[in-house]
DNA sequence: ATATTACTGTTGCATAAGCAACAAATTACA
DNA sequence: TGTAATTTGTTGCTTATGCAACAGTAATAT
């Protein structure tokens, strides 16, 4: 389970003798769900950390018209928890299990408490927890950089430049669809693609089903 | 110096003695700036906290043809560092004093680390930290919140909303200028204005100058 | 008091972008 | 393997929006 984080990693620098041991120190037991099965909802104060410790999970909201979407994808080593949701609002957020999966809860207070028990790597934790939550306001920000840009194209070409430097390459394969991406930099899709093509056209871009590549650089 | 926070507040929940021999173990005396100097320049891996403990200062962002943005303004207790700066470019980012100031730097690892002396309150410390990026992360959300929304007059509505609802009253006054409001939902401030004008004619809101007045609902 | 700067309010024009609707291609899955 | 569901690619139409440019007002500085 020590793979597979987006950012950071919540026990990273933390054996797993030493793992084991804290698990005692909070005690916290490993709780098992069958796929399709609700793991938890989100609570307003409610403060609580959650580790996928084996399994595929996904946080959905559910709209009134009982429509959802799934706000994150949770695998093995995932975790999630009201303080990893900068909303106010947590009406109709849950967490449901993809798969069978095993989930560990931790309580926040004890892992911003520093225990008088053996945890010798409770400031680890308390470290990676921090790296975590940073990484999560990066992205954000990362997203607002491209959502602040006034046109299609140039919203497009903010976040290939971003994808282009990530991947230390002019060539890449984007990380979802082209519906999704034009979700997440909120134009309409027919636009968007009406956009690419224009892009394309001018050379700056080349770009067929999921794999783009820059061709030149674009300035402003 | 113990208000005046955005969000929380990097020393609530602990004495002004504590505090005082918190100091002594960061081994941190404060520095005086006077107005106009340069407090410090972010670097890409530094990770200094720093609290304005009196006066005022500004984060700014230097470009290369010389023009200037303030990214942030800092008064009486306010803190800042590269922690609370979620880019991973650091260029042209530094902090100037804006009027005669003191501030205290502390070291990140510190503060991470509990300390083997009297430091009593340093978990509340932690928690107090992890409250303000928390905070920040939740501001930027909110700010993603308003720029998707497909059109000016959903993300003016979306904006308004969020100001209504926080100060729990259908009358408010917006916190900064129009122009600057343009610039936050990212449109143009021409065409802002433009649509200003006609929800104001279809009788949704009510607005001169900076007072905004909500008079019926917007739906969707 | 006066100059300077910033902000507010308005308009014409060209076009980018939203919407709806459809066909083709691709992927998922039973 | 075959069928359904999703994704991609395209177009016509209408309108919202960016841009430029200007005048009037408020705020700030000298």
């Amino acid at each position: 389970m020590f793979d597979n984080f987006h950012c950071s990693h919540m026990f990273s620098g933390i054996s797993p003798e030493s793992y084991s041991r804290m698990m005692v120190c909070f005690n916290s037991s490993p709780k098992k769900y069958s796929a399709g099965e609700t793991i938890c909802f989100y609570e307003p104060k409610k403060r609580t950390v959650a580790i996928v410790e084996k399994g595929r999970a996904v946080v959905v909201k559910t709209f009134y018209s009982g429509s959802q979407t799934i706000l994150e994808q949770l695998s093995d080593g995932s975790i999630f928890g009201e303080v990893f949701y900068f909303h106010s609002n947590t009406d109709g957020i849950s967490v449901i299990a993809a798969s069978e999966c095993t989930v560990r809860f931790l309580d926040y207070e004890h892992i911003m408490t520093s225990c008088h028990n053996a945890c010798e790597h409770h400031s680890q934790l308390i470290q990676n927890l921090f790296s975590i939550i940073s990484c999560k306001a990066a992205e954000l920000s990362e997203h607002i950089d491209v959502l602040s840009h006034r046109t299609t194209r140039e919203k497009l070409m903010a976040y290939f430049q971003i994808q282009s430097s990530k991947n230390n390459s002019g060539k890449f394969k984007l990380p979802f669809s082209l519906s999704a991406l034009a979700d997440y930099i909120s134009v309409d899709r027919s636009a968007m693609m009406r956009e690419i093509k224009k892009i394309k056209e001018e050379g700056y871009i080349d770009i067929s089903q999921r794999e783009v590549t820059i061709l030149k650089d674009y300035i402003q």
